[in-house]
DNA sequence: AGAATAACCTGCGTGC
DNA sequence: TGCACGCAGGTTATTC
């Protein structure tokens, strides 16, 4: 589901209605995400005020003084507000009560996460076992080709499967590893490794600029992506290539390819794409 | 170390 | 209509 422009798009809604609330109470009714919710989490945060709501790679990290929230919604999670109390359907897991105000995650497929960290929202990204290690975020400095030529210098593993890893770069998911590297007339399936500085700085160009587009599109809906508003986005519209088997490519009109990397659909244009 | 594979879940669309 | 099957935005664990 949520790659980084709907993470960050939920994020941009929790930090305005949420932001500055005390949290005073969590409701877990099914503790069966990724991993077990901690039944304390309202204990654990000491009622204190939500200071910032952040995010590092696709997790959202909700900042109080006594430490940190750590969100992932994996595949098919969604973060609503609530403005009164709405009885809780099939699927809605944890609620983070804020006064009269409700921030409500559902999530069908349980690949989510609810987690606790007893550090602040800067040492969490440091050092929490989730967080530390993942790779550069695509809006930051650090995030160029030369960056991505030493993280992939022998890597004999596909361009795409690596922009999935998140040991180059983070937030990109199946939809804008396909997009970015159609943009970039890359090949999906080249060796990471072999890719030129040249064709690096194309996609880092690629990958900023389809991010970026997808944020101001509201994010892609595909079934049930929403913001913390409830309103879908419609980037997936706008994709070039991604579920457009067999349709016309929009520059060249060849048909669109779908292959499967590492169990994941793969969509490109092999005349657009060729190395 | 890096690469490939299975696994974790539910829901929806398709085709018989 | 009912049912089997394949597929879905992500990540981790286990192999070799």
């Amino acid at each position: 589901m949520p790659e980084l422009p709907e993470v960050e798009i939920v994020r941009r809604g929790v930090a305005r209605a949420f932001e500055g609330l005390a949290l005073t109470g969590v409701s877990v009714r099914q503790p069966q995400l990724r991993w077990p919710v901690p039944a304390n989490l309202a204990l654990l945060a000491g009622n204190g005020v939500l200071r910032e709501a952040r995010r590092r790679s696709k997790y959202l990290l909700l900042g109080f003084d006594a430490g940190t929230i750590i969100i992932h919604l994996g595949m098919s999670g969604t973060l609503r507000r609530l403005d009164r109390p709405v009885e809780p359907g099939l699927h809605d897991h944890v609620d983070l009560h804020f006064g009269s105000r409700t921030l409500r995650l559902n999530d069908p497929r349980r690949f989510g996460a609810v987690l606790w960290s007893g550090q602040s929202i800067d040492a969490t990204i440091r050092e929490h076992p989730r967080l530390a290690g993942l790779g550069v975020e695509p809006f930051s400095d650090a995030f160029d080709a030369g960056w991505m030529r030493n993280r992939m210098r022998g890597r004999r593993g596909s361009i795409k499967q690596m922009l999935l890893s998140g040991q180059v770069v983070v937030g990109v998911g199946n939809i804008y590893a396909c997009e970015s590297l159609f943009r970039a007339g890359i090949r999906p399936t080249v060796a990471a490794g072999s890719v030129s500085l040249a064709r690096l700085e194309r996609l880092v160009r690629e990958i900023r600029a389809v991010l970026s587009e997808a944020i101001e599109a509201g994010g892609s809906s595909l079934k049930n992506f929403v913001s913390s508003e409830g309103t879908g986005g419609c980037f997936q519209t706008l994709t070039q290539v991604y579920d457009r088997e067999g349709l016309p490519c929009r520059a060249c009109a060849t048909p669109v390819r779908r292959i499967v990397q590492q169990q994941r659909a793969t969509y490109f244009c092999p005349n657009c794409q060729r190395r």
